[in-house]
DNA sequence: GTGAAAGCGCTAACAC
DNA sequence: GTGTTAGCGCTTTCAC
């Protein structure tokens, strides 16, 4: 029977019993005979039954649908996070659906404004680096939307969160760099606004003063997240009366563009200059030297995510905001090898 | 009026008309006043109404969603493919529903068994390395779901299909590399029986065949996609007794793996040695020697897609089946600067 | 141009 | 344990 798409009213037809009966023996509900339900089941499967999730989600006023809004999709981070949290969606029987913001915070308005409430159970949310646009969140947990931020989380807003230990990661990444023998540190940093970018600051400025090394406000450089801003941070660091001999980069990948600026430089990495990136990127072993970074638990901020907004949505009203906090593991490589 | 969600009967009861009217109006239908059309939208706005997808989705029979199954997106070339269907999608008001596979077979079917057909517009699909299971696919195509395969599609599916022109990117690194003075090519390949791979190395064949260059059936190593098993294969081929003196590799993260194996034998590429890859991920730019390879239009693959997916949804009857091959780039870089 | 009513496929009282 | 019925929010004949 192609085509026509089989429905619950199909089975009943042919087991002369009634759609609730089928529906019933369909959900494992246990007030159902044993054989009835076999019988049903048998049928369901012979005609390749599949339930339309539009009627589900309309009479139950719930979908499985969760919506993840998050910048980019296309690196390292993200995509792994999406890995995580797709991985137990699928378990516990959750479509993900996805939006892209292209870190507009124009764009997360609009997806946000165009979001259709009664089409999803709850909301993933990683947002943009200038999204002033909190209180459209609030708006949603107002509106009692189960909503988990994760990595980029909002400052002002009373959610679960989900994130990695930003501000002990930045401590330990620079307190790694002086107990190689670099003490003129500087920190090429994200934009400013988000909070786990001002997390990774304040490790930097606390590990400096654990040190009592003076802070150089010439050495903190606030851009985008992009190796090339990486590369032309760098630059301007080099470019300074008073050179820098390390760099704490936000990420990776501006750890990689600031590799790239000290190798046009013909400045030896490791030994002359160190430098320590954030992520542990697959890339940071491939690039020559290999980079020291902090691992984050990308896989894990995904997968607790997910658990956290599916417990959230299924218990609701007993439910309680959760603040996670998965610790980041410094992974040593060449270079930060000790420095002269 | 946060909670109780507003729906069209909200907006009829108001402005004291049908809902009937109130669906029209929302919906640019013609035959509807222009003053109530303009009322209704008002207050529309002013409510904040949101269509209910699953309600639109049961009466219409259609559902605005795109599923999108994939081996994996933690990776350069999907997380790009999916920016690009996400980016068409999304100007043209479709949600995308992600399903990965982990390039599991099992995994596969077990979705398309559980695949909601009403849920449903359309597919876009990359099948996994041991899909046997084409005809699940091919049940999918007699009941009518609109369907487009891209990049990893399946040989014996008469469907819509999206790549790029592997057979011929493959000649033409093969090529670049005997112009470079490298002959003594090998191939690391693969996984057996997916389409692109087979081009890959039909193309392969074909040039060195073109240049009289003779096969040595040695020298042609299928095995996984990731960076491991291009080391492996490296390996494997450098214990070789006759050894090749370049490696064409099936995609980056093959040849990145190659490029390492050969830096520990010290082995110098560039010269002794030429590498070169597929895909163009930013990390052939990283990795010194930088890696020659053949860029794939990633981003356009998944645009492309969509665009061919979402034609064929509103077209569906009238719609014939395309073929989309797409150009690749050689990207020339260190890894196969002339040899000696 | 607008309203009434049926129905999309399913669930959930409520009877029995 | 099972059937009947109403209804989820929306679209779409069919009248008028």
């Amino acid at each position: 029977m192609p085509h026509h798409l089989v429905t619950i009213k199909d089975i009943a037809k042919i087991l002369k019993i009634s759609v609730s009966t089928v529906s019933r023996a369909l959900r494992d509900t246990y007030d159902v005979n044993r054989e009835t339900k076999e019988k049903v089941l048998a049928v369901a499967a012979e005609l390749k039954y599949k339930p339309n999730f539009n009627a589900t989600g309309l009479a139950r006023g719930s979908t499985h649908n969760i919506g993840i809004i998050l910048p980019f999709i296309a690196n390292y981070y993200f995509s792994t996070v999406i890995t995580g949290i797709q991985e137990v969606a699928h378990a516990k029987g959750y479509n993900i659906i996805l939006f892209v913001t292209n870190d507009s915070p124009e764009r997360e308005l609009s997806i946000i404004k165009n979001l259709s409430f009664s089409s999803f159970d709850g909301l993933l949310v990683s947002i943009c680096s200038d999204s002033a646009e909190d209180n459209h969140f609030q708006q949603l947990i107002e509106d009692e939307m189960p909503i988990v931020f994760f990595d980029r989380v909002p400052k002002n807003i009373d959610a679960s969160k989900v994130m990695q230990d930003d501000y002990n990661g930045a401590f330990e990444a620079v307190e790694h760099l002086i107990q190689n023998n670099f003490t003129k540190i500087a920190h090429i940093a994200g934009p400013k606004g988000l909070t786990f970018t001002e997390k990774r600051l304040q490790g930097y400025l606390d590990a400096l003063k654990k040190h009592e090394i003076p802070v150089n406000e010439k050495w903190i450089i606030f851009s985008g997240f992009s190796q090339e801003c990486g590369e032309a941070d760098t630059s301007r660091l080099l470019a300074c009366e008073e050179r820098p001999n390390a760099i704490f980069a936000v990420n990776d990948r501006k750890a990689i563009g600031a590799m790239l600026a000290l190798k046009k430089q013909n400045i030896e990495i490791g030994k002359d200059f160190g430098v320590i990136g954030f992520t542990n990127d697959p890339v940071s072993t491939i690039i020559s030297p290999t980079l020291t970074t902090m691992a984050e638990p990308a896989y894990d901020i995904g997968s607790i995510s997910c658990e956290l907004l599916i417990k959230q949505i299924t218990k609701k009203k007993y439910f309680h905001n959760e603040d996670v906090v998965l610790t980041c593991k410094l992974i040593s490589r060449e270079s930060t090898m000790r420095g002269k």
